[in-house]
DNA sequence: AACTATTTATAAGA
DNA sequence: TTCTTATAAATAGTT
């Protein structure tokens, strides 16, 4: 500041807010790369004009997306730690849980049953005949009565009321949960229970 | 600056780069600050000392976020998809991706068809057909033969070599994902790719 | 952390 | 915008 000192406020008459913006702004930009060069730091600026105008100044040893990586990596530390580390547990979980779906399914489509042992491709057989009875016994129903054609409480499992506003429209909990019973723990041929 | 003037490079006295660093620090964000206030402009300044320490200056009017968000959209890059917001988004996906996997089986188990057509029924009633015979048949097969027996170019689909090292080893496509060419795109009969 | 001699930044004017 | 310049502000070296 020279030629009189001024207040720091607001500068109402525009050009001159401009003007004044604009020599700060390179001033900033100065003194950003001096600390740079003197202190072997890294700086990013970014400065957004009353205008909306966007700039930055970023030292050149670094770029600014590495900077705000820096930055967030030291405020999830600080701040998101506990968060952060959730979502890469939950991330992990979320990939293997996908990862075993996958393998069910190909399974069940016929696919690279190739890791089974024979034991569990027998079981998977009969799993799947029967599942394909009830479809098939479905769609039968389906043909006559399309709402209560669906409850089937033959040879199956437990019938399960599904809380979806409908009362006629139940879940069926079928064998192949169960079959894991044969198969034990460790099982290739794993079900899940479909929760979301 | 005062005392003689100084070259504009790095300060080799440890004690001194620190020294200069913290001083010139606490000016820049007072410039940053003023330039805020008198130009009604945003800043958010970020700088990593030599040591590692990350500090930051933001305009009281905002967040360093949201000036990083602007920066984005000027820009046109990504900042944030290297960390949180990307392990959000594939939270997402992964998230969405295991639910349709979930729906899958689901239908494959012969629960909640509900939400089939009968068309859609009727066709998965085929595929599980398909893929019990082709189970069955490397029962048997694999009663028999082992390494070969899973080889069935029968009534099925083409067969793929599996490049896992053992050329004996195929991986059968079969009818699945050609059912989709019944029931259309949207089907909700969804199959999927199975890559990993 | 304070001091202060100087350098640097810059407000106002051109 | 850029230049000029009087003056305010920042700061290097010292204590």
């Amino acid at each position: 500041m020279s030629r009189g000192k001024i207040q720091i406020k607001r500068i109402e008459n525009t050009t001159n807010r401009q003007v004044t913006y604009s020599k700060r702004r390179n001033g900033l930009f100065k003194k950003a790369n001096e600390l740079t060069v003197l202190c072997d730091a890294k700086v990013s600026i970014i400065m957004v004009s009353s205008t909306g105008k966007v700039q930055e100044y970023v030292s050149p040893s670094t770029t600014t997306k590495q900077l705000i990586d820096e930055y967030q990596k030291a405020k999830e530390t600080d701040i998101w730690s506990s968060n952060y580390e959730r979502m890469q547990r939950e991330l992990k979980k979320l990939k293997e849980v996908n990862r075993s779906l996958r393998t069910e399914i190909r399974q069940r489509r016929g696919e690279s049953a190739n890791d089974l042992s024979l034991e569990k491709i027998h079981i998977l057989e009969q799993d799947m005949e029967n599942a394909v009875k009830v479809i098939r016994d479905r769609k039968d129903a389906g043909n006559e009565d399309p709402q209560y054609g669906l409850v089937d409480n033959g040879d199956y499992g437990a019938v399960i009321g599904c809380s979806n506003g409908d009362p006629h429209i139940f879940a069926l909990r079928l064998r192949p949960r169960q079959s894991n019973f044969h198969s034990g723990a460790g099982s290739d041929l794993t079900t899940y229970t479909l929760l979301e």
